[in-house]
DNA sequence: AAGTGAACCTGAAGGC
DNA sequence: TGCCTTCAGGTTCACT
């Protein structure tokens, strides 16, 4: 459930849970993910207090006391969820609302919320190419995970002047530019979709296409960055999108995936305005991309 | 150098 | 029912 809007929902799930909290125990339940766990993570982790949940692209970043960062990624299909305590009950009967752990479960954090109340931060992860890795606050930047990532797709980060940089003199489609991490950083399949089918854009098309030989950005591409950052703030609002899984932590789900206009809509007819073309399934780099050929050139 | 495709792993869905 | 194939929100690595 993956791009940056399901993870900057999981991170306002998380937030509220996690942040202020003191970690009891970090529960392994095997040794590694995609990567085998950090050696020292448990060390780093338990006995202290979270101090924030952040969110870079799509990385979940985890503040701990004494300058640790936890840098979480979900891969395809992690998840987390959480479960808490009432206030009211006596501590004995935590024991008893828990619910058992599934299969999948790989790693379980043990908190003990700022309120004094016990919790549990469950990440599941059927495919595994989810990661946990460990830094510290100081060095974040310089790790190879971050160096050259691109701008977030929302904020003042991105703009048409910094993108036609980017896709200058490149003869790459698209479709391939706008899933580069290197180039803006968060955006995955669905959203690149949605974002060339606002725009009118062919995710055919080669880039260098949107730049004038000035380097200046063109129209479209002012348009293109716009219609961007409008569907990853939708998305956003939204609480992301709800494929196969749960995309928030309290098991509720996100309810974008019913504003795709593009996305997954094979064979429906194209809801642009006077458009009444059909949304087409074509493969580009082993991946599906779903575009109206008729508004989208 | 840049661009495409396979690989990593499991589960769900569809066809026969 | 079961078996087989295909596909999935991501990233990296090995080939043209």
């Amino acid at each position: 459930m993956p791009e940056l809007p399901e993870v900057e929902t999981v991170r306002r799930g998380l937030a509220p849970v996690v942040e202020g909290a003191v970690v009891n125990r970090l529960e392994l339940r095997r040794s590694d993910l995609r990567f085998p766990f950090p050696a020292d993570f448990q060390k780093a982790v338990e006995g202290r207090r979270i101090v924030s949940m952040g969110r870079r692209a799509k990385y979940l970043l985890m503040d701990v006391e004494g300058n640790h960062v936890v840098i979480m990624h979900l891969g395809m299909s992690g998840s987390f969820r959480t479960e808490q305590a009432t206030k009211e009950g006596a501590p004995g009967l935590f024991h008893h609302q828990r619910s058992r752990l599934e299969r999948h479960d790989h790693v379980v954090l043990h908190l003990t919320c700022d309120d004094g109340s016990q919790a549990r931060v469950i990440y599941n992860d059927p495919r595994r190419f989810g990661f946990m890795l460990l830094s510290t606050r100081t060095e974040l930047d310089d790790h190879p995970m971050f160096k050259g990532l691109g701008v977030e797709p929302v904020g003042n980060a991105l703009n048409a002047e910094k993108l036609a940089e980017k896709l200058t003199g490149k003869k790459a489609p698209l479709k391939a530019a706008l899933l580069d991490q290197r180039v803006i950083a968060g955006l995955g399949n669905i959203y690149v979709c949605e974002a060339l089918w606002r725009a009118g854009l062919s995710p055919k098309r080669q880039c260098h296409t949107l730049v004038k030989k000035t380097g200046a950005p063109t129209m479209r591409l002012l348009r293109l960055v716009d219609d961007i950052r409008d569907v990853i703030l939708e998305a956003i609002e939204a609480g992301g999108s709800s494929l196969r899984d749960h995309a928030q932590t309290d098991g509720t789900l996100g309810y974008f995936q019913h504003s795709f206009a593009a996305y997954d809509q094979e064979g429906e007819t194209c809801c642009k305005d006077s458009c009444c073309g059909r949304i087409k399934r074509i493969v580009q780099s082993g991946r599906s991309t779903f575009y109206c050929s008729r508004c989208q050139r």
